[in-house]
DNA sequence: CTGTTAGCGCATTCAA
DNA sequence: TTGAATGCGCTAACAG
């Protein structure tokens, strides 16, 4: 019914072999088959079977990425550039090779839906996995995966992980949560803010508790980490959006009025946190300061723009992109940190009592 | 190296075919003997091989979704609902079939870029395509993708269009983005706007073709749609998202001081529109209205909340997921339309002159 | 209800 | 440089 190899191979008078490895590329033909294979190609629209294809050579040309919430921009950005890196030869006609398929999976941060696309990927033969954001720590869980990884670590297709603490048999791009976060308070600290709040991502994520260690080991080492202090108490945990944020800020209010300082586990979170603030005819930074992380494309035309640290998602993302094709060496150990930049604008300022 | 059907046979006693039939269920199987296969299956960890059962099958259960931008959480809804909708039983074991792989594929909205995943996915012999949001108008490019959509829908592929004008060979779900945009502009006429500014998205693309027509279609109903009137001028083109409804907003300021209102192509552009408006010191709604499109999450929650149009864009995606799988009859003539509905919020009032 | 028999379309030996 | 032959792992008739 579709056109096949064969009908190719026909109309340009050279066994389907020969067509196959014009399409691959990867084997010496002569240059005047060539054209001729390539023409009968057009002249059909013969389209490669990838199914077939992937069955004859053991491999597919199918890379997954996984992400915890595709509505999020922080994954939309990471993935729009693992898939940037992707196609070699953009525009290339119909039927030629080497392409690779780069596909988005939205686990919804279900650690079910995570096992289950990596399962289906599996099925796939899938050349590469990309596993991006933070990891949920459920012990089951993580073992869960990590066995799924070195399944598919041994039959050959890639795992990379970005974003999230390294695994065996995977490739790992983590991020600088920790590192960021903690420069990111100190930096409210040298301005002299004492009584700043929190608010914190899911509990069970490793980017939420990677993010909150920094920030307590900067309060701790500013000896502002004490139970009497109210580091925990000024902390609420939510969702990575902005309505969690929100609700954080009205309950951090309520549990200490004389807050100078609010620090977001992301910039969606600061959004919410912001908005509460002016609904409570709060003044930012000039009644309280607010902090983000992450630094997507909207922090810095916020209004005022927005304090954060950065994280250098596309280049991540492309990098992990080449890393799942093979096209980059390892890093050393299979590890590599990808750094953080305090970003500080305007939404932070010394608290109005040292002005 | 990998355990295949054949292992499993073994191991339960039993030929490759049933195992095969147990496997994908749709067939009989003495309740005894699939217990027997089940068992071997798990402790062979065994997963089918994709491709292996497409090629035998000739066809895949890969589906894929065209986004024109991941990033925006318009296209971030629709593509989860029609993942949403393919997992019937979540948390399936290991290399249960019947689970389709739903995976989103990000265009950039560039036209390229579009053919080409429609070719990676045809090579795939997916079990069907979703495109979704506007697409582009020029005619070239149109052209390809309805030669390329028959030429799916003729080799088995379901071809499913969300959000975009009909072609042959698909069945599609539109968008009442025409009549949306006019009874949102009917809304501010009727609340005494007469000098409104509207803030469109790129000129090429079909959804900012509709949501214009029907702004001026309100407008011009109203006797406002002459020249004279400024219509025209007081339009400005942009991208869908924030900084350009920013941009716009100083550049309509710039031609017309007097505007009592902004209408923007869609929610994010507003956002950006109502920033743009603080910084000039203007307020909303005091000195200017605001309204988007789309009813995001974010906009029921920004300050003040949005007035808007919304588009039950989950509820959409769903039935484009259901369709794609065959599960839900076509509607009648291979059409349908999702309705719009006007949610006017606190980000419209009356002119300050008609107060 | 279950086993046997053929391919599905392509990549890759091995010869020529 | 090219062709012929083989098998990848599975599904779908067809028997039994």
């Amino acid at each position: 019914m579709a056109v096949t190899l064969a009908d190719v191979a026909a109309r340009a008078r050279v066994s389907a072999a020969t067509v196959s490895r014009v399409l691959s590329g990867n084997y010496p033909v002569a240059e005047s088959t060539r054209a001729r294979v390539l023409r009968a190609v057009d002249e059909l629209e013969y389209v490669v079977n990838g199914p077939a294809s992937a069955l004859a050579a053991a491999t597919s040309d199918l890379v997954g990425v996984l992400v915890n919430d595709i509505a999020d921009p922080f994954f939309g950005i990471i993935a729009g550039a693992v898939q940037s890196e992707m196609g070699s030869a953009v525009g290339a006609e119909s039927g030629r090779h080497g392409e690779k398929l780069a596909v988005i999976c939205n686990t919804g941060g279900s650690p079910e839906r995570e096992l289950n696309y990596l399962t289906l990927l599996q099925r796939q033969r899938a050349a590469a996995v990309v596993l991006t954001g933070g990891a949920v720590e459920h012990p089951d869980h993580m073992a869960a995966v990590a066995a799924k990884a070195s399944r598919l670590a041994s039959s050959g297709t890639r795992v990379v992980l970005c974003g999230r603490p390294p695994i065996e048999d995977a490739v790992t791009l983590t991020f600088d949560n920790r590192g960021g976060a903690r420069r990111l308070t100190e930096h409210l600290l040298t301005l002299g803010h004492r009584r700043i709040g929190y608010v914190a991502g899911p509990a069970e994520r490793t980017t939420t508790r990677d993010r909150l260690e920094g920030h307590r080991a900067a309060m701790s080492a500013a000896g502002l980490g004490g139970l009497s202090e109210g580091v925990e108490r000024l902390t609420v945990h939510g969702l990575y959006d902005r309505s969690s944020g929100y609700d954080a800020t009205l309950e951090l209010l309520r549990r200490d009025e004389a807050l100078t300082a609010i620090v977001a586990a992301n910039d969606t979170i600061a959004l919410g946190v912001c908005a509460a603030l002016r609904d409570q005819g709060l003044r930012i930074p000039d009644d309280v300061s607010v902090a983000g992380f992450d630094d997507l494309p909207f922090s810095a035309d916020a209004v005022p723009a927005l304090t954060t640290v950065r994280l250098p998602l596309h280049e991540a993302g492309a990098r992990a992109g080449r890393l799942a094709l093979g096209r980059e060496p390892q890093p050393p150990g299979g590890v590599a940190m990808v750094r953080s930049e305090l970003m500080a604008r305007a939404s932070t300022a010394p608290p109005r009592a040292a002005k």
